[in-house]
DNA sequence: CGCGCAACTTAAAACAAACGTAAAATAAAC
DNA sequence: GTTTATTTTACGTTTGTTTTAAGTTGCGCG
C-alpha cells in the first residue's frame, strides 16, 4: 500500500529495515547512499523516506536538504546513532519530521512511521495520474499535455473517482452514489451525459480515454503507445 | 504567531513547558488536565497541543481520542515519564503525532514542535509571494510592480490566507474561520465582496489572480507566460 | 463632542455557468 | 433486423457568483 525508501549503507541495517517495515505490510525500497536515493525517486513513487545520517558520497541531512529545496513534501525519518541534541538538530533544521536514534525499538519505528504517513495522508494533496493525465484533488486542477482547464464540479468528481482505480469498471450506480450521494433522485442518464462531456475534452489526448463497459458502467484507461 | 495549549496537571513542568515555549516566541495557552483542554480549546484557536499523558480527571489518550473522533487533526505531542513502548504505542494508536519521554531537551522539544506545524501545514513563513505580488505580514505591506499600497484588515488577511498557499483551494468556510474565527455567524456573502475588491486591486497585475472555483471557493493563481 | 471618513457588512439585482432532461442518433447485441 | 444500450445534441432551469449600492460601525481629528 504505501511505498518506504530505505537509505542506508549498511548492508544489515538495510536489511533488517526493510524487514521490519516488510512485515507490516510496506512496500520497501532501497538505496545505498543519497545519490542513490535521489536515482530511485526519480523513478518510482514513494510516500516516506528512512533514511540514515552517515552515509557515502551523499548524507542525510545532504539529501534531506535538496529534496526540501525542490520542494517536495516527503516525510522524512531520520536514523542516527548520534544521542545528541546537536544531530538531531542538524536534522530538523535541513526538515526531516522524525529523529530516532539507533539502537531503535523495531515497533517504535513502525509506530512512528504510522504517525507520519497518516499526517501527511491529510495534508498532501491527493494526485492522481493515469497516462498524461494529472489531476489534483487540493488544486482542483487536471491538466495534460494540451489543455489545463477547470472543470466543473461533477465532471471533476466524476474523473477524480474513475482515475482514482485505474481500470476498475464502476457501475453507473456507482458514480451516483459517489457523486450525487446514495439518495440520488437523478436519473442513470445523467451519468453518460457527464462521461460524454469529459470525453470530448479529453479527445486530444492521446494516451488516456473513457471506457465504455456495455451493461455495465465505465472505466478509465491508459494506453501506452 | 502559533498559538500552543499545554495539558499538564503539574504546575513545575507546566511553566517550564510555557516558559520555554513563550521564550521561542510561540503563545502559550495551558489546562490542567483533559476537561480543561476542552474547554479551552471550545474558545480558543490553537496551533498545536503538548498533552501530558498522566493527570486528574482525563488523561492525555483519552483527550487525544475524543480530538480525533470529533475530527480535530491538530498535531499533538506528547510528553510521559514512561520510556516503553507499550505507553508509546497506546498513544500513537490514539493518534498522536509525537512523543517526548521525560526529562526531555528543551531544544528537542522545540525542534519537534516547528517540525510538526510545518508539516501541519501550518504557515511558518510570513513573507510570501505569488507571481508579481509580495506581501509581508509583519511589516502588513502588498507590492506589485504597480502598485503599492496598505490593505484593508480584512483582506489583508484574506489575501494572506490565500498566498499561504498557492493553487490551493479555500472554502468560504475555511476563509470565514480563518479570519472571523471559528463561530462568526457572518454571511458568506462577506467574503465574496472581499474577494471582489481584492481582484479590483489586482485587476492591472496580470501575472496574479484570483480564481473562483465554482460550488467550493477561491485560489490564489500565478500566471507565468 | 460630534463630524467625517474609511472599513466593513448586508441586501438586491444582474449575470453566468453548470446541470439535468428529453429527444434524436448511433452502435452493439441477440 | 429488431431491440436494447449508449452517445450526442440542444435547451431551459437552477444555482452560485459578481457587481453595485446602500447602510452601519468605529475611529481619528477638528
Amino acid at each position: 500500500m504505501f511505498d518506504i525508501l530505505v537509505v542506508e549503507d549498511n548492508q544489515n541495517t538495510r536489511k533488517l529495515l526493510t524487514t521490519i517495515l516488510s512485515a507490516d505490510g510496506y512496500n520497501t525500497l532501497t538505496a545505498n547512499d543519497g545519490e542513490e536515493a535521489l536515482a530511485v525517486l526519480e523513478h518510482n513513487h514513494v510516500d516516506l523516506m528512512v533514511l540514515d545520517v552517515m552515509m557515502p558520497r551523499m548524507d542525510g541531512y545532504s539529501l534531506t536538504k535538496i529534496l526540501r529545496e525542490n520542494g517536495s513534501q516527503m516525510p522524512i525519518l531520520m536514523l542516527s546513532a548520534k544521542q545528541n541534541v546537536a544531530d538531531k538538530k542538524n536534522g530538523f533544521l535541513v526538515g526531516i519530521d522524525d529523529y530516532l536514534t539507533k539502537p531503535f525499538d523495531f515497533e517504535e519505528l513502525l509506530l512512528r512511521v504510522k504517525a507520519l504517513l497518516r499526517r501527511s495522508k491529510i495534508v498532501t494533496e491527493k494526485k492522481l495520474t493515469v497516462g498524461s493525465v494529472k489531476l489534483d484533488y487540493d488544486k482542483y486542477t487536471v491538466t495534460t499535455p494540451t489543455l489545463s482547464e477547470q472543470l466543473p464540479q461533477k465532471e471533476f468528481l466524476l474523473l477524480f473517482k474513475l482515475l482514482s482505480y485505474p481500470d476498475m469498471v464502476f457501475t453507473r450506480l456507482q458514480l451516483m452514489d459517489e457523486i450525487w450521494g446514495m439518495d440520488a433522485e437523478s436519473d442513470d442518464h445523467t451519468v453518460n451525459v457527464h462521461i460524454n462531456r469529459l470525453r470530448t475534452r479529453f479527445a486530444d489526448t492521446p494516451d488516456f480515454e473513457i471506457v465504455t463497459v456495455r451493461g455495465l458502467g465505465y472505466k478509465a484507461v491508459r494506453h501506452d503507445e
